[in-house]
DNA sequence: CCCGGATATGACACTCTTGTCATATTTGTT
DNA sequence: AACAAATATGACAAGAGTGTCATATCCGGG
């Protein structure tokens, strides 16, 4: 945790020492993120950063539970209008909302991606946490298979890591390409594709 | 590509190099993956590595092309066998030799890992060279469409960046789980998604 | 105006890595 | 044996990062 000197700090320094954390944690890996850049791109001084931050570990975090509460904050009401419609439908009608915050979070989300990539053990422990605070996901999932538009044959975990082996895939392709519809466009098949391999086939007669 | 000197090494010496390569960019990212650490596994001093390679970079291809060749030579029959069957049918059929290899080849399958994790130029460049040689594969699919097989609504390509973005964290999965044959029911189980999710549901009667 | 706690600062000592190079040592040939 | 070409070797300079600490500065209360 930041120590209560950095708490104290001038919102405007504390604002721009996030700022320079998020620049360096979304531009290297967590293991090359150096704090001697950080330091630089904030303009305040080696020994200062000591005062606030107790090493790379702390500010990493910091900055993790920053973004979290923005994006719940953000993506609180979205979430609201979409609860009991089923999963895909939830998925479908909070997709706007998700798009406008890949488009203009998209240093936020370069720190999610390498968290992703580099999977290391700072970074699990994070996901860790995350998937205990899914709930709502897991419910929405278990309530369409009780519904029957989900097969029954796989867990709700198993859906939400899909989804999550597709996204990241495509949010790391938006970043990358020129041409940003392209990449949604994309996206729709991915969901298509999905809810046609996830839902329940075995209503009226039998397949495969 | 590394010096005539190091082709002309006792075949000993230049496994023990190569191994030991393949041990450092196993365990890290090929940025942080250190020459230092390379010679100390192989046991030879640092003068004699830039005798051999010009460098990191260097020394990576060629542990790249060297996998890539022995890949190429255990897969031939494998894939010589499943040809004319479609696409899901051949990689049902190649999926024994694929989670053998997986199995045994941990350390070079970590490389490949760590190269799609960490997105680096020299792995999009490396990646995109592969794309091109994955012929054989468009064509299956491409003639699975005329078939009717597949939907006519997705590109190869598009079944392809699929199939890579669910196998990838699978394969990482594999390695991390202590039970493997969990990993490969999921496997199971994306595969048949997979399918479900691709193939041409406008075809007249049922089909398995 | 002055004092003490809170802050700020950057020099320092260390560690790790990289690429080079002058100096051995080995090998093959005459 | 003698000599040149090929190899081997490790000390070295340079660069980048890290965490600490003695010292300087600031600021609110008496």
């Amino acid at each position: 945790m930041p120590t209560a000197t950095f708490f104290r700090l001038p919102a405007e320094k504390q604002k721009r020492i996030f700022r320079a954390a998020v620049k360096e944690f979304g531009h290297s890996h967590y293991s090359e993120a150096s704090i001697n850049q950080i330091i630089k791109n904030a303009g305040i001084p080696r020994g200062s950063f000591y005062q606030y931050f107790e090493g790379k570990e702390d500010i990493f975090i910091y900055v993790l539970e920053e973004i979290s509460r923005e994006k719940l904050e953000v993506f609180a009401q979205a979430i609201e209008g979409a609860k009991e419609k089923g999963f895909f439908a939830s998925v479908g009608a909070v997709m706007p909302a998700i798009i406008a915050w890949v488009e203009q979070r998209a240093e936020y989300n370069m720190i999610g991606l390498r968290m992703v990539e580099e999977d290391s053990k700072i970074a699990r422990d994070w996901f860790e946490q995350m998937r205990g605070s899914a709930g709502a996901i897991r419910m929405m999932i278990e309530n369409d298979q009780k519904n029957g538009w989900i097969r029954g044959d796989v867990t709700p975990e198993l859906v939400t890591e899909l989804a999550s082996s597709l996204a990241f895939p495509l949010v790391r392709l938006y970043y990358q390409s020129e041409d940003k519809s392209e990449v949604v466009k994309k996206l729709v098949l991915y969901f298509d594709m999905l809810y046609r391999g996830l839902r329940n086939d075995a209503a009226p007669e039998g397949l495969s």
